[in-house]
DNA sequence: CTGTTAGCGCGTTCAG
DNA sequence: CTGAACGCGCTAACAG
């Protein structure tokens, strides 16, 4: 493997100068330039990507921090920040978080003296320590669903998300309309559900309805949860006509149920779900649309920009959330 | 952000002996490890991956090159990797290819003497050259769906599965059976369809069935390939009953085309997929089943071997295929 | 416009 | 068992 060195010899000049037309900083001769170019082009000289983070004190690299990779609305943003990225030599590293303990250790990663060009954190908050931390490190994260108004983020209005929603059913004349949601997260402090509910009863308080105590339910997130807590729901002495899942995968766990005790949909209870995970389409699952895909590029394309601009000026841009009609929704049967 | 000079001032002892017990190399007094150990707790020292990859020659990080990442099977694929490598501290950074160009470039990343210290390659399969190079990095690569003997790969048959596949609907009395698969992809050569494709015809053959040329279709990967093909069988004189596709992506756009015309499935045609992607289950689609994720988390405990066994001596994993049965396949009509 | 020099943080000989 | 010194490949002052 040919080094800076070998570069710079057989192009006759010195190696800050190889260094300099390759990161494009200071003025070289065109002549010269040339000579160094083909001579990197003769020997395929490739900068050592370990040997540039030392005095660079940083890793060309944007590192992507996504709790629970394996969720379908994580999958769909990490698509759209790997699309994003794309056509820059930006490789991506997944940082996974699955247990709390991750969260620190990545978070100390990201604001290391060797923290990477470019970070997209989702979902997840930091201290205000870990906040300055970044700061510290240079860093300009872009934070994907989380209320942080020191940095660029993107993020959508969950509350109203949660009023299209219940009223896309109330509009279709549904008053007795259930609620699945997660459970409150603890350990991460997602609030996206929580604010959904929320939005949820003041839909119904705004049209009228009392929202009943015995028609909210949540529980930990996954299909299998959706589906258990569906069940109870059915088995009320007077059941919802509708129910509003804070998530499409709690929703088809909510069309499962439907099914096992014989239900059809959207004639006998009506579901709406929240996100339009890929599988929505398929299933004819009328939800509330979040543009996942496209957050993780918007994410890609600011994280484009702070690399490039240095201010790191922090932009906040909100996803605008619609109601998708498909066939799990209908009016309620007389 | 401490460096392993502070510890060491700290401890009282030389850099090397913090190194050493960093890397648990060479014997270190019990006593002396302690006292670095309580210094590297006190600072929260955390050794510079950058610094660390320079006189390594190597990037503590797994790799995974992977054309497509979008395409679900490469997503489920990603996951496997992902969780299987989560225990330990291996960041994975993902290499999307697209283009030719992208491939030899991450090859050249991969060999070049800042290599990672394990890789994974999705089905995609190196020149000769490619494969020394790696050899001369002392990368021991793990292969996912590539015939490269030389190094660890975890595969299937896919020409069996091509007559599992096919078997299935023969057995259901079915005769009038077209295969949809992708075309012959010369950028990057990839021969599963192809295979499958062979395992159709050898199946039809062995059943006394000659295969059909109308009946055999193939186009560019995607759902509205399978669309367009499917069109096209459905508007021969004499339309097939089954449709065998080599992807599930490509069998969901067959069943669109269906619905299209009015077709039930599987009342009045047949349709089997390939892959069991996620959605594939929602749909009820009948397909053989490809363990995706299961070769995703296979790969990360190879890569895992063969970073702690300098050996690296290669293993082959070969997965078993079987159809799973599900609504979109029947009897053919009387 | 170009070259010299001193690190970046760590691993690794080689002596003690 | 421990330490001193050198080098990994590159960037960044600082001179010229």
């Amino acid at each position: 493997m040919a080094t800076i060195i070998d570069v710079a010899k057989r192009a006759g000049v010195a190696v800050t100068t190889v260094s300099r037309v390759l990161n494009e900083k200071g003025q070289v001769k065109e002549e010269t330039r040339n000579r160094v170019l083909t001579a990197i082009d003769e020997l395929a000289y490739r900068p050592s990507p370990a040997a540039r983070s030392l005095p660079r004190r940083r890793v060309h690299a944007v590192s992507v921090l996504v709790p629970f990779v394996t969720h379908p609305s994580a999958v769909a943003r990490v698509q759209g920040i790997v699309h994003g990225l794309r056509d820059t030599d930006l490789p991506v590293t997944i940082l996974d978080v699955e247990k709390p303990a991750h969260q620190s250790e990545h978070f100390d990663t990201l604001s290391s003296s060797f923290r990477p060009e470019g970070a997209i954190i989702v979902s997840l908050v930091p201290s205000q320590a870990q906040l300055s931390r970044f700061v510290d490190a240079g860093l300009c994260p872009v934070f994907l669903d989380a209320d942080v108004p020191e940095f660029s983020r993107i993020f959508v209005d969950d509350h109203k998300g949660g009023v299209l929603g219940t009223q896309h059913l109330l509009d279709l004349g549904h008053t007795r309309i259930a609620f699945i949601g997660d459970m409150e997260n603890e350990t991460f402090g997602f609030e996206s559900s929580g604010q959904r509910h929320k939005g949820y009863r003041d839909a119904l308080r705004a049209a009228g309805v009392e929202p009943e105590p015995e028609y909210q339910r949540t529980g930990p997130h996954g299909r299998d949860t959706g589906r258990m807590l569906a069940h109870e729901l059915l088995a009320l002495p007077r059941p919802p006509t509708a129910v509003f899942a804070s998530s499409d995968t709690q929703a088809i766990g909510v069309m499962e149920a439907a099914r096992e005790v014989g239900l059809r949909i959207p004639h006998d209870m009506s579901v709406v779900g929240f996100d339009d995970i890929e599988i929505a389409a398929y299933l004819g699952l009328t939800t509330v649309r979040h543009p996942l895909y496209e957050s993780g590029l918007l994410a890609a394309e600011l994280v484009i920009q702070h690399i490039k601009d240095p201010e790191c000026a922090p932009q906040s841009v909100e996803q605008k959330l619609e109601v998708i009609v498909r066939s799990t929704t209908g009016r309620p049967r007389a």
